[in-house]
RNA sequence: GUGGUUGUAGCUCAGUUGGUUAGAGCGCUGGAUUGUGGUUCCAGAGGUCGCCGGUUCAAAUCCGGUCAUCCACCCCA
């Protein structure tokens, strides 16, 4: 048979997991850093804790896998001979691949509040799988880098956040721009606007705006019903770029003022500190995500940067405050709880554009034994033991063959250095040491060889 | 789920209005060079032209279907 992988899958190679766990490892290490713990989550979990919880189209994305056994015999007979799809999978799957980790997280916060500590910070890296259609930077298995506290609605949390996200992109060599709002000055909007019973709407469309701009947004509210005079009320609300410009509007708005002290909040605790990135309050960030009560973030590549206008990405990081997003699996109090989360694979695209992965990559082998007949690869399979108890990732070529062939082997895999052993080398007890990439080769003892390589 | 794009060697792609044995570059194997890779030169291997069917004396080429791919939409990271 031909091989393949599924539709919207990977196989990643050496360099490409050398530099993904790159953007892991150093993510990672921030999370840490601000004291957040790792949980992990199974793959797959019961169906009936994903359904429902990412709204109709959600559903449709979701993986179910098949019941085992003779799953057809337990099968909805309506559904089946009616060919309702939708009617039968509850019949014959009971589990689904996980969508996100939001909502995994949510239900071992529950199922293990008795065992955690609250406020419960917690980071997890691992991947998801939806069904959506492929595109360009969209998988249908990828990873997410989620970091969330739950059990506080400090808005210390939202300050450390942003700040976790400024010290990643920092760390990583990225420009970015880190987006905030807050749902409750959308709410407000809605309600100075007098639409609130459409806030939904508003926000969609609001949400729209990078990609349909501002006669898009137009177009999309009053198609939703939206009357002219809120439609151009909400578009010019959308030119404030001042925090403290929205108290007046929001007079009568106790939500809206609300949001605008839980973010004026937020930036007090954002200005004691030095940010690398810039952060700013972006009026028009909406995010359609409904679960979302508070803050909200966004991150996008700053395209104003040198060397980054020609960055074409949308969002490679999002989040933001939710409550009660505990409360569906039965948890109703200490609900409250704030996240973000990093867009790996996309992070990984931009940087690759940018070349901004180090040029070692992570250190990988950096000496090879060649040898020329069976006395000195016998040899050589000793000092290999003793190069790796040294602490020097070596390889021999497993068999003394053609020294063209072993060299060849030797470049494929960019090897800085080979030792080559033959019958002088054997003979003076010493080893050919030759430096790849200069040419360049001296006869050295072992020992010798040790110390040059044990430093690097 | 909707619309479109492209499927030819391991990879990237040529292939004219349908017409003999389907090509190139890179990669691979061997040799020039029996103790030296990355440069150069020579030779070689490697293809059911995605798959199924149709039109035709004749199909990689035209038509239909199907599968895969990429792109856009919906939605999202």
């Amino acid at each position: 048979m031909k091989p393949g992988i599924p539709k919207g899958t990977r196989d990643f190679g050496p360099a490409e997991v050398l530099k993904r766990n790159y953007i892991f490892d150093t993510i990672r290490e921030v999370f840490i850093r601000y004291g957040y713990q790792p949980i992990e989550t199974p793959a797959m979990e019961d169906l009936a804790t994903l359904t429902g919880k990412y709204g109709e189209e959600g559903d449709k994305l979701l993986f179910k896998v098949l019941n085992n056994g003779d799953f057809l015999r337990k099968a909805d007979e309506e559904a089946l001979s009616a060919r309702d799809s939708t009617a039968l999978v509850p019949s014959i799957s009971k589990r689904g691949l996980r969508y996100d980790l939001t909502v995994p997280f949510a239900r071992f916060v529950v199922m293990h509040q008795n065992d955690i500590p609250f406020p419960f910070k917690r980071y997890q890296i691992q991947p998801v799988w939806r069904a959506d259609r492929p595109q360009k930077g969209r998988y249908q298995e990828f990873y997410q880098c989620d970091v969330d506290v739950v059990g506080s609605d400090a808005l210390i949390y939202e300050a450390e956040l942003a700040q976790i996200y400024d010290e990643v992109f920092s760390r990583l060599g990225l420009k970015v721009v880190v987006k905030l709002n807050n749902r409750k000055i959308l709410a407000g909007m809605a309600e100075a606007a007098g639409i609130a019973p459409q806030f939904m709407d508003m926000t969609m469309a609001i949400d729209k705006l990078d990609k349909i701009g501002l006669d898009g947004v137009r177009n999309e509210l009053s198609g939703r019903g939206i009357g002219s005079e809120a439609v151009d009320k909400v578009v010019e609300m959308l030119g404030i770029t001042d925090l403290q410009a929205l108290r007046s509007l929001f007079a009568q708005s106790e939500t809206g003022l609300k949001g605008v002290e839980e973010l004026s909040t937020v930036m007090d605790y954002l200005a004691m500190g030095e940010l690398k990135n810039e952060v700013r309050f972006d009026i028009t960030l909406a995010r359609g995500l409904n679960y979302y009560t508070g803050c909200i973030f966004e991150v996008g590549v700053d395209t104003s940067s040198p060397g980054q206008e020609a960055i074409k990405m949308g969002s490679i990081g999002g989040g933001g405050r939710y409550d009660g997003l505990t409360s569906v699996f039965g948890m109703t109090d200490r609900g409250s709880g704030v996240g973000v989360s990093f867009g790996a694979e996309r992070i990984y695209d931009v940087m690759e554009e940018l070349s901004l992965f180090p040029a070692d990559g992570a250190r990988t082998l950096q000496l090879l034994f060649i040898a020329f007949d069976e006395a000195a690869h016998r040899h050589a399979f000793r000092l290999l033991g003793q190069a790796r108890a040294a602490g020097i990732n070596a390889e021999l070529y497993p068999e003394p063959a053609k020294l063209k062939k072993q060299m060849k082997y030797a470049n494929a895999r960019e090897v800085p250095f080979v030792a080559l052993i033959g019958e002088s080398e054997l003979a003076a007890g010493t080893l050919t040491f030759k430096n790849m990439a200069t040419g360049e080769q001296q006869n050295l003892a072992w020992p010798a060889i040790i110390e040059q390589l044990k430093d690097r």
